[in-house]
RNA sequence: GGCGCCAUCGCCAAGUGGUAAGGCCGGAGCCUGCAAAGCUUCUAUCCCCAGUUCAAAUCUGGGUGGCGCCUCCA
């Protein structure tokens, strides 16, 4: 398995800190909306990850948090007049449903932040006594950045000299303007926290640092983790300051790889809460199957940016029809084995040298047209669709596409009162084309076509799908 | 301004030193009563310039053009 670093910057084989078992941590979602595609697009790629991971045979144990306390929550209660808890919970629930959607599966622990406060302490005494974190007057505690020698190695970012001022510029009480909140104090006792510090909240950063020393840890290491993962635009300040933390508070750094997904643009430009234009899943997901979304979504390679549009999007449902024809081609017969076949290992060599997607999809486009060739050229080929079974079964394990019943997948959003009109349809085409009637036939078949429906004729019968 | 990424067929997109995967669209054909589906087949020398090398889309330097982070963000 080959991983690109996103902090060295290179490709790296990857050397688990225990043998057959990988830490996973991800950044997850701040519940106080909806998820939109870019929080669809880090949770399939880390979901694939866990997967071929898996199929490498390690022992994965997968973390990914729920923030459920933040200014953004906060501001969204207090404005709808409900509590915290009320917001949390609805987009938790919403963020778990639209995942199910995509076929993403459950991480193995989704720690809140909430559940994760007496972690958080622990790393904040830690973190005073060993000189790394200050209190200001009104009691606020932050990271002292000056003191890790360390901090931007992760971000290989430099500071600049009017960060490095800062004292002299600014009237706050703050040493040095990159020095992050770890605990802020509140006057309103409404929405806070009690914690050895005073009432209050912890900043966003130290959540992370938290949960994983809580969760993932291996107490022995150099590292705490084996991957931490996450968009793009966490790489800083978030995980600089997740790392600084951990860092100064422990004895390792954080994570001994790093991976960061590319950014979802939505026709060129970028998606943000700040420009508004969020593409929410649960929008998309009226329009498009999750099944297709998923596969589009992951077609691209997960570190190059994405940009969401409905043609590209229509491509790609159309290279996932092909594997569902072939599903239905090879309908009816069961097969269950674990037996290795020469597609197997290449599919999963594509997806071991860091995710190559664009490959794997190659390599199933290669297999379904030599299975389709196989089987038009000459008739039954028992063995061919046995081992073409277990492969199709393989890509569901590995990627999760092909999970539905070929025949609802071309079929979905048609309702029953059409269902039944096109079988009626279908029946009187079928007589007249047994008359010979074809002027009749050909007549039937653009009625139903005017159904959004299309039909092909073929020795099992006439099936239909939805154009 | 600081740091960084990217530029491959009409479109999407792999490949990162050994002579351009795959998909969509389009053309031709096979199959079909006709279609659809499936199959066969055709379509690029890799933004520009210079350099390194026996050999470069792949490395180096310089352009040009996109874009990101530096503020909440997946």
């Amino acid at each position: 398995m080959y991983i690109f670093d996103s902090v060295q910057k290179i490709k790296r084989e990857f050397v688990s800190l225990k043998k057959n078992e990988v830490s996973l941590y991800v950044c997850g979602p701040t519940v106080y909306d909806d998820a939109h595609l870019g929080h669809a697009k880090s949770a399939l790629v880390f979901d694939l990850l866990s997967r071929v991971l898996r199929a490498e045979g390690y022992n994965v144990k997968y973390a990914r948090n729920i923030t459920d306390i933040d200014d953004k929550i906060i501001k969204k209660a207090t404005e709808l007049g409900v509590s915290i808890k009320e917001i949390t919970d609805k987009y938790t629930e919403a963020y778990h449903a639209d995942m199910a959607h995509l076929g993403i599966q459950r991480p193995d622990i989704e720690p809140k932040a909430t559940e994760s406060l007496d972690a958080m302490f622990l790393m904040i005494q830690n973190l005073l006594n060993r000189g790394h974190a200050y209190q200001i007057s009104n009691g606020d505690i932050y990271f002292d950045t000056a003191s890790d020698a360390e901090y931007l190695s992760i971000s290989h970012r430099v500071q600049n000299e009017d960060e490095k001022q800062n004292r002299v510029l600014n009237s706050n009480e703050k040493k040095n303007s990159a020095d992050f909140a770890l605990w802020k104090t509140i006057a309103d006792g409404d929405i806070s926290f009690d914690s050895p510090f005073g009432k209050g909240r912890p900043g966003w950063h130290l959540e992370c640092s938290a949960m994983i020393e809580k969760h993932l840890t291996c107490k022995d290491t150099k590292y705490a983790i084996d991957i931490h993962g996450g968009g793009a635009d966490l790489l800083f300040p978030h995980h600089e300051n997740e790392a600084a933390q951990t860092r100064c508070s422990t004895n390792h750094e954080i994570a001994a790889y790093w991976m960061h997904n590319g950014f979802v643009n939505i026709d060129g430009e970028k998606m943000s809460k700040s420009l508004g234009n969020s593409f929410f899943i649960k929008d998309a997901l009226k329009v498009y199957d999750g099944e297709v979304l998923r596969f589009y979504l992951l077609s691209t390679h997960y570190r190059s940016n994405f940009n969401f549009n409905e043609e590209d999007l229509l491509a790609s449902k159309k290279r996932l029809d092909k594997l569902y024809r072939l599903k239905k081609r090879l309908f009816g017969l069961e097969v269950h084995s674990d037996m290795q076949t020469a597609f197997k290992t290449k599919l999963l060599d594509a997806l071991k040298d860091d995710l190559n997607v664009s490959t794997a999809l190659s390599v199933i486009d290669e297999m379904i047209s030599l299975v389709n060739e196989t089987l038009d050229s000459a008739g039954k080929h028992k063995e061919l669709k046995r081992e073409a079974m277990i492969d199709m079964a393989y890509i569901e394990e590995l990627l999760g596409f092909g999970l539905e019943n070929p025949f609802e997948y071309f079929q979905t959003g048609v309702d029953k009162e059409t269902k039944v009109k096109i079988k009626e349809l279908i029946e009187e085409r079928n007589e007249a084309k047994k008359a010979k009637d074809f002027a009749t036939s050909d007549s039937l078949r653009d009625q139903i076509l005017s159904y959004g429906i299309t039909i092909m004729d073929t020795p099992q019968g006439t099936f239909w799908e939805r154009v």
